[in-house]
DNA sequence: CATGAATGAGGATTCATTCAT
DNA sequence: CATGAATGAATCCTCATTCAT
């Protein structure tokens, strides 16, 4: 029935529409927001709205599958990471291509506090993320170029948060989240600073 | 035609009403963002939909007039601060008070890039508002405590910069926003440290 | 309380406001329909709302009397005419002077067939109107220039008829009436015309 | 993306809902105006309140896609009748079955001077309609049974006009309208009669 | 399996009407 | 008595989701 000559996977097209889809999504989330409609999404991707509801059967399904994109990006940046010569410059080096990944993602903006941050698997994953993160934070730390105490869950917040600061400029000025970027990790240095208040506990909740 | 003299004052009760619907719309908008309907905020109001429209013709109006409110607190903040004795602290004191008046909003974030942030009269009440800041950070900066390459401009966006790196968890840990208020002004102190990169124009355009 | 001094008689203002609004809404539902607002109607009479409702309960009793008014105008000029030396010149002239009252009048268009005219009082006046212009059109007829078919229910359907035949291109062509109303003439004058078919009954049932 | 070739025909569930709609539609403006809201139309095609906003994106779109398809029937009747033996009773037959086709439409009256009528289109539609109504006519005229100074314009205008001036009756007297007919036909015979004022341009602004 | 037509709940907005001032 | 603020039913329109083709 389904071309039988050539060994082709039986779901190789399903795969592709399923990659066409999840960036065409991101983009559109990126430029337009959460308020981007499924017509709009599935005209980015060049397939019908029923093709969208196939793969990801409501709209929260398809957000929560681009956060898990997202992440699971993230988590590989992160090991990537984790040999690398200088622990500090390797933390700055995740900061920067995380806030990359992010970058111009105004959905994400949006999606903070919505219901697919909420969803178990999407924390289960941003949990995960922090452990990698606390890792290579754990590198620098010892290093004793970072205070000891920052911790990966302040990292992982910080990477939408820095981004988020520059986010009404993004428009006419899409590198200024560097600037902020800079001033962080300036904050972050090891030094005889207090303190700082409010510690976070080990697994994260998102109420 | 009664009462000629002085254009007559709005009536009492259309005040309180306006009063009500400003701060519950600034809460509904707290709590469900932006797309909170018009009759959810009418009925935390607790008048009818009707009332809404008749104090502000559309839902972006009422965005704009809370953005307004907002912007108008701030810039009172500010002035009033610049008097104060110790001028880092009179800084650090004004983010503070600064971002609870945004604590809890996630409306703002998501106003953020909205139309309401685009209107010129906002644009010119953020300007204005980042002008007072400018001067209250010249004071810290001449204390010699401030870096000299930070602005009020800075300022201004790190308000809304902090407390939407902790909104994540503001349901579970709503005081974390300091943790990250302490850390950014860690990185604000003057040291040896480079200059930042991608200064702002004095003048900033939300695009 | 009210002006004791002077024998001003108790209602004088709200019988000038009468007068007012029934002016400012002929002219509002001339220019706009029967779909502008009571608020349109309040601001051109330079009254508020509330005094619009105090004369005329509904809307529809104020579509209602402006109907009576008009009514009441066309029975005027019909009996100034019953003396007029030349009777056919006088029915002409009841016409001319009839659709000018009507002219620019979008408003009765499109109240024809609205439950105005479908009020017993309305339909009473309109009636009434019949009986006064047929026996305009009486003399006319038996002066031997009009054909003896012609009722006077066919001139007062014929006055909004012909003024609407005209209405598609009154905005830029508002004297167009006049050609239609001499075309119609001519085929009301006397000759060795068939009959025209569907008489109707005397008195005029609007259903 | 699937059958490439030959832009793919609209399916044909679609296509009997576009005509259910556009009758539907017909019929409900003629009961109730332009005022008969979506949902009544939705209802009487048997679709849901979306579809008609498929098909139709906007409630003008509607009005005016009836307009054609009016506009567009007479034409086609108009041109029908060219070939016909007796051209004077060819403009009669057509001005009887182009009123036949408006009959009970009060939607079309109220259309009138609403933004349908203005839009370039339909206005476009009504031009193109008067050519081929003044061929029509000029036939009856250059046979010498009809006024030389009547133009295709004036039948096209007289052809609502007639209408309406049966209309207030419409309900208890659905014929009257061929009597209004027969009188203006009786004033377009061609006799000694002055030339009708106010004659037309050749191309009509609606304003 | 893909498509896009159909659906209808839900949302912003208008406006006749009521009623407190 | 006049005013205009408040009201909420009613309307147009959007869009996630379902389902016939």
């Amino acid at each position: 029935m389904t071309t039988p000559r050539a060994a082709r996977s039986p779901r190789s097209d399903a795969l592709r529409n399923r990659r066409r889809l999840l960036s065409a999504a991101a983009e559109a989330f990126a430029d337009h927001g959460t308020e981007v409609t499924i017509a709009e999404i599935a005209r980015r991707a060049g397939v019908g709205k029923g093709t969208v509801f196939r793969h990801f059967p409501t709209k929260e399904d398809l957000e929560t599958a681009i956060m898990d994109e997202l992440i699971g990006g993230l988590v590989a940046d992160g090991q990537g990471l984790m040999d690398a010569a200088d622990p500090a410059a390797a933390l700055l080096e995740f900061m920067t291509i995380g806030i990359e990944r992010l970058a111009g993602d105004r959905g994400l903006c949006e999606a903070i506090g919505r219901p697919s941050l909420r969803q178990a698997a999407v924390q289960d994953g941003v949990n995960h993320l922090c452990d990698v993160v606390e890792a290579l934070t754990d590198r620098a730390r010892r290093q004793g170029v970072i205070r000891l105490d920052i911790t990966g869950q302040d990292i992982v917040l910080l990477l939408a948060g820095v981004r988020q600061t520059a986010a009404p400029l993004a428009a006419t000025q899409p590198q200024l989240w560097r600037r902020y970027l800079a001033l962080v990790f300036e904050g972050m240095r090891a030094r005889d600073a207090p303190t700082l208040p409010y510690p976070l506990p080990n697994r994260l909740d998102f109420g």
